[in-house]
DNA sequence: ATTGAGACCTGTCGGC
DNA sequence: TGCCGACAGGTCTCAA
């Protein structure tokens, strides 16, 4: 469930148990998930206490008192759930009828809280870092821009597409472009700001990287976009929230336009579009 | 420098 | 009911 509405919900569930909470044990149930855990995994966490649970794009964050961090992605299946001491329980009967095998990590905390991480697919990740690795980390540290900062603006966005002669679509899948954007909130942004996905990013931007008036509205979409899907997310609601994405077939949303949602395939990625409202 | 394809892994869904 | 292929919200690597 991972773009960045959904890891930032994913925080903000998880903030109020981890944050200042004491690690008093670590469960590691398999040697690795996209990438093997580090070394030492639990007992580097065990007798650490969580000073903040951060979120940059679609990574979680966890600063330690050790000085370490935490971090996290869920890739494509991953999700954590939170039990109490009567979850404990629950958990305990689990294990009589057979354990949710996709299970992979649980920590416990010393408020009896027990966090446990869910990954079927296993594409997700965790590694702990010294800040000086976190800062030079080849992946994270070449992140873009949080769209729904104030830094992330038509100015940023129109030099980062600057010359980018790849489509539009494919421009904001790139985290060094707009961290944290996915296929849905991709497909969902270049809607609401009527661009057509095959565009090229350059487009966007003057030959000098200044934002053409394309720029400003992909900008305020893309804020727009990922602000009200946060909003929906903790509030609970499901999706089916959606303009175009997963809605082939279906007339556009958009009122008077009486065109028809596509799809189509770019960089491997499906694509949903109105050929009709974006240009 | 870009970009497309394939790989990673499991679950689900539609078609036969 | 059961099997099979296609597909899924994310990266990463390798070849062209």
């Amino acid at each position: 469930m991972p773009e960045l509405p959904e890891v930032e919900a994913v925080r903000r569930l998880l903030e109020p148990h981890f944050s200042n909470a004491l690690i008093t044990r670590v469960e590691l149930r398999r040697a690795d998930l996209r990438a093997p855990f580090p070394t030492g995994f639990e007992s580097r966490l065990t007798g650490a206490t969580v000073v903040s649970l951060l979120r940059r794009a679609k990574y979680l964050l966890a600063t330690l008192s050790s000085g370490e961090t935490l971090v996290m992605h869920l890739g494509m299946s991953g999700s954590f759930r939170v039990e109490g001491a009567a979850g404990v329980r629950a958990e305990g009967d689990r294990e009589v009828l057979g354990a949710d095998p996709h299970d992979h990590v649980v920590f416990h905390l010393h408020s009896g809280d027990v966090v446990t991480f869910n990954d079927p697919r296993r594409f997700g990740l965790m590694d702990l870092l010294s800040e000086a690795e976190l800062t030079a980390h080849p992946v994270l540290s070449k992140l873009g821009r949080e769209p729904l900062s104030n830094e992330f603006d038509a100015v940023a966005l129109a030099r980062a597409c600057q010359g980018k002669k790849i489509p539009l679509k494919v421009a904001l899948l790139d985290q060094r472009v707009a961290a944290g954007i996915g296929n849905i909130y991709a497909c969902e942004a270049l809607h609401v700001a009527r661009l057509s996905p095959f565009r090229q990013a350059r487009t966007i931007a003057t030959p000098a990287g200044a934002p053409r008036e394309t720029a400003h509205r992909l900008a305020r979409a893309i804020k727009q976009v990922l602000t009200r899907a946060i909003e929906a997310e903790t509030r609970n609601a499901r999706s089916s929230r959606f303009r175009v994405y997963d809605r082939t077939g279906q007339p556009c949303p958009r009122r008077g336009c009486g065109g028809t949602i596509r799809q189509r395939i770019q960089a491997g990625r499906s694509t949903f579009y109105c050929p009709r409202c974006q240009r």
